[in-house]
DNA sequence: TGTCCAATGCGTTACTATGACACAATATAA
DNA sequence: TTATATTGTGTCATAGTAACGCATTGGACA
């Protein structure tokens, strides 16, 4: 896999605002983001992330907090002039996570012109008294391409320097004020992940890799926001023949002790390419 | 809806290269494509469209042929200013199939940088003793939006000027040499429109107001590549409840005439937006 | 240590959807 | 008029699904 030098992207100028703030300095980074990102990206083009977690029975989304404006951005960026798209949305998830080889599908385009906020990034700027020209490539319309990302909620580690500012993990359910048309990107990759949920084996990229039964159901109808049958939900998922039980129950819990699963690798990455039904 | 001038595409210089090498001279519009295109759209994104027409129980697609080059590519354009995307695509579309409100959908977005080819601007330049500039925003690296479309192939008219020149329907199976990544584009709107089949009513855009159970069998068998059993089919189509059956038979065929079949246009509209089957 | 309890493992039943096939009806061709 | 291929309708066995029963078990609590 190519390696792409990392220059950063809209959210690497939110991080770089954070730190810059406390100094007081206009970063180097962003001068040369303003001046010569046009030559460094494709110009108009951006990617963004919908990074989905599982914790706590609850399904979390990975945001950035932009304190200048008070609200809350998907991880995103630019793309590099030879890069592939899904390379920029790699680079973003594992500039945000750390994580590498992540489930990643992009869904959408979104480009209605409106969708560009010139403000946002003005906003950024003025916080260092800079002004950005009006004909400048940041100003102009962006169109941007969304992928959604399941991920291991406890591979994501908190300590890496990457999430020293700004990534939270955000309940589904409490979404909070959210920059330009990222709320209907959210809701947009929700949509495709519970229609997706029908017919791949989602649950592999979003749980750790032993978990029971329960996890899992709860997972799906956290998914679904739907209650599901106990003895169904275990027949089915059986059924598809991707799990392998294992020797061993998680104890701790507070009653009868529940086996423990893992994805059989195999078979998970068959039942990935062709869906897990397939009739007609 | 708002109307957007029309001032063409990349489609649109193929076709006024074949008008114009009659009259060897340089078009006008291409000259201006080639100095203020970058003024007019947005840089680096273009539109193709695969338009699905089904004929003579075979499943097509409109492409264009583009004789300098001697291969076929999808019609599609560039995205003006303050367009959004799918206007874009659906401007595309009046000026190919002069139809409106024609089922339009997003599937995917083609964006490796080794997918652009200067070569195929170039030549057709070339053909009136013109060189693009090497920056020209023409040579640049470009990011297509792919949209499906389906049609009713009887409500095309062949007479219209935009078709006098090179739009042609061609088999699915007999897809000749295609430019760029057209082929792959292609295939991957066929997957998706397999895909959607099972929970969309997509006959409905694809046949005429009135058709036949046969004929509409013969259009799903078409694009799943698959028979399908007769009366097993029809129990399922009319458990969907979306089908009138009328007080008409189709006669003429050589044996028992079959009923006439319209879609129930209420119960159609809400099997789009719910799917035939949303269980889970 | 023993009892209780809630969650889990495994199973049953009724119902619906699906695949495979039989037979009668009919529009045209001969 | 007859032959024939196609259509309309129905049946049956099977698989899949929804709804629910019951025994088992790990930890909590007394």
């Amino acid at each position: 896999m190519t390696q792409y030098k990392k220059f950063g992207g809209v959210q690497q100028i939110f991080l770089s605002l954070k730190t810059m703030a406390r100094k007081n300095t206009i970063p180097p980074n962003l001068k040369q983001i303003l001046e010569k990102g046009d030559q460094l990206y494709q110009p108009g083009i951006s990617v963004d992330c919908v990074i989905f977690g599982f914790h706590e029975n609850m399904l979390k989304i990975l945001l950035l907090q932009v304190k200048y404006v008070n609200k809350f951005a998907l991880p995103g960026g630019f793309i590099l002039r030879d890069e592939p798209i899904e390379q920029a949305a790699y680079r973003v998830l594992k500039e945000r996570t750390g994580v590498n080889n992540i489930f990643l599908q992009q869904f959408n385009v979104f480009g209605n012109p409106d969708r560009s906020d010139a403000t946002v990034h003005q906003a950024g700027y003025m916080e260092h008294g800079v002004k950005i020209p009006k004909d400048n490539w940041l100003l102009q319309r962006f169109i941007t391409v969304g992928y959604y990302a399941l991920i291991d909620f406890t591979e994501v580690k908190f300590g890496d320097v990457i999430f020293e500012e700004g990534c939270e993990w955000i309940d589904i359910n409490k979404l909070g004020n959210l920059m330009m048309d990222h709320e209907a990107i959210i809701l947009n990759a929700l949509e495709t992940l519970r229609n997706q949920l029908a017919y791949l084996p989602i649950g592999r990229n979003l749980l750790p890799k032993k978990f029971t039964m329960p996890e899992l159901q709860k997972l799906y109808e956290t998914i679904l926001a739907q209650k599901l049958d106990r003895r169904n939900f275990q027949r089915k998922m059986l059924g598809f023949g991707i799990l392998n039980r294992l020797n061993e129950t998680k104890k701790g819990g507070a009653h009868k002790a529940p086996f423990l699963y893992t994805f059989h690798d195999k078979k998970y990455q068959k039942a990935l390419k062709e869906g897990l039904y397939g009739s007609w």
